[in-house]
RNA sequence: GGAUGGAUUCCCGAGUGGCCAAAGGGGACAGACUGUAAAUCUGCUGCAAAUUGCUUCGGUGGUUCGAAUCCACCUCCAUCCA
């Protein structure tokens, strides 16, 4: 099966320019192709892990990568695919998640020998000239056909401003640049991207008379419809001390029936023919497959140890025995305990399973807290200090969230 | 620059002097049922020394016994006109 033939089969394509030349280059290795990241956060998260193990797969066909970072792009913020405008970042804050994001991606991306490509935007678009830029881009855009991208219409009701309205501009320039100083002929990237990204294919035709091509990659939406990789505390992020293992592992563990294939298929790199083994099971056999996807992609992002450390910590918790060593731990110290006591309340919200006593208060209240197993009826109860020696007790709060407690 | 409308709790949105910690919906959380799933039903959703107290309705000041609600100024947003 050629690459290209597997990243359909996966359902990662969503859009391309031009199939049969794109089929051509990458499945003879020839191409050379970026993904852009725009450091807006200081961690990446699902979605770009999902770019990133593109490009690995390609890299692994023998095609070249260019893990564009948007240090420049950042400046400016992509409209696309939102309802508001993004809050304007800071010059410090970007260059600190630009050091983020290289650190992060050197663990996927084999970056030795030449083999693939680290740049950042910043460095050709920061000292451009306004009125050259202008001279020399201006006339190959109108805005007429820019206004009817697809990126730019559900702003056109709520407003996008001038600024905004430049980043198809600089990222056409990205792939404009890219494509003489490095040959790089092809882009990538969210389907989001897609007007983006044709923004710089018809720019490099219209300067330079060449073809260069785009293709999207799916996004990664549930079985409603929504973006995954998001919990309610925000996004399901790649640095362990953002989102730890275990509850990376978790958020996989947890994904509805309907959503674990698609999952499989395009986040792991199991064989095809084994995922659609999987794709057989039913009802709660599923669960196996929930497991594989949790195990794989933990795996993958935090390496063989922590997966297995995660995996175990869940078994310990959700099917009982095991051991609680890798638990979320919440060591008390003298000042915590009044008259060598702790009550229940306070307790849950030192460990970090509630974010107030009201919120513990309820939880108690409506039976949704035991400790060591029992169910926590009273919200007076407490806790003497020696309960806490040794191997300490654990807190359960709901059914999924949990904490063990000691004392130092 | 001018005219008009608007800013309410996580989000949408009601409230136009006391009965307002603020309707309703969504989301989140908890319980039941389950398979650590979905759907459904129920509860719950500012904070705390908790039959009470404190802080919150864009900001700052004011009127009033009492202000999300009235007044003044300011900031921001939307629509129309330039």
């Amino acid at each position: 099966m050629t690459v290209y033939d597997e990243l359909v089969a996966r359902g990662l394509i969503a859009q391309v320019t031009d199939e049969a030349e794109i089929k051509e280059l990458v499945n003879n290795g020839k191409a050379v192709f970026y993904i852009g990241f725009d450091p807006t956060a200081d961690s990446l998260h699902v979605g770009h892990f999902m770019a990133l193990c593109l490009m690995k797969r390609l890299q692994m066909a023998g095609n070249k990568p260019i893990a564009l970072i948007g240090g420049g792009t950042a400046m400016i913020g992509d409209p696309s695919g939102r309802t508001d405008m993004r809050q304007m970042m800071t010059k410090e804050t970007i260059d600190h998640n630009v050091e983020c994001f290289k650190k992060q991606m050197s663990r996927f991306i084999d970056f030795s020998d030449d083999k693939a490509l680290l740049v950042n935007n910043a460095d050709w678009l920061m000292d451009l000239n306004y009125v050259e830029v202008l001279r020399d881009i201006g006339p190959h855009f109108t805005v007429n056909r820019m206004l009817a991208a697809e990126c730019y219409k559900q702003r056109m009701e709520r407003g996008l401003s001038f600024l905004e309205f430049n980043y198809m501009i600089m990222q056409s320039f990205d792939f404009y640049t890219l494509f003489q100083k490095y040959g790089c002929n092809m882009e990538f990237g969210g389907d989001d991207q897609w007007s983006n990204m044709l923004g710089g294919t018809e720019l490099i035709r219209r300067k330079l008379g060449k073809n260069a091509y785009a293709m999207t990659i799916n996004l990664l939406l549930n079985s409603e419809g929504k973006k995954m990789g998001k919990t309610q505390s925000g996004a399901v992020w790649l640095d362990p001390n953002k989102t730890s293992p275990f509850e990376f592992y978790q958020y996989w563990r947890n994904v509805s029936d309907a959503d674990v294939l698609k999952c499989l298929r395009m986040l792991t790199f199991l064989p095809l023919e084994q995922i659609d083994e999987m794709d057989k099971w039913e009802g709660s056999q599923l669960n196996q497959a929930k497991e594989i996807l949790a195990f794989e992609l933990t795996k993958l992002v935090h390496g063989e140890e922590e997966a297995k450390k995660a995996e175990e910590g869940a078994k310990a918790l959700f099917t009982g025995g095991g051991n609680t060593d890798n638990m979320p731990t919440t060591e008390l110290i003298a000042d915590d305990f009044k008259e060598d006591s702790i009550d229940i309340l306070s307790l849950l919200v030192k460990s970090g399973l509630t974010a107030s006593r009201n919120e513990a208060r309820r939880a108690v209240e409506q039976g949704g807290v035991s400790a060591d197993g029992e169910k926590v009826t009273d919200i007076h109860t407490s806790y003497s200090a020696d309960t806490f020696s040794g191997d300490g007790i654990v807190i359960k709060r709901g059914k999924k969230k949990f904490a063990k407690v000691v004392k130092k």
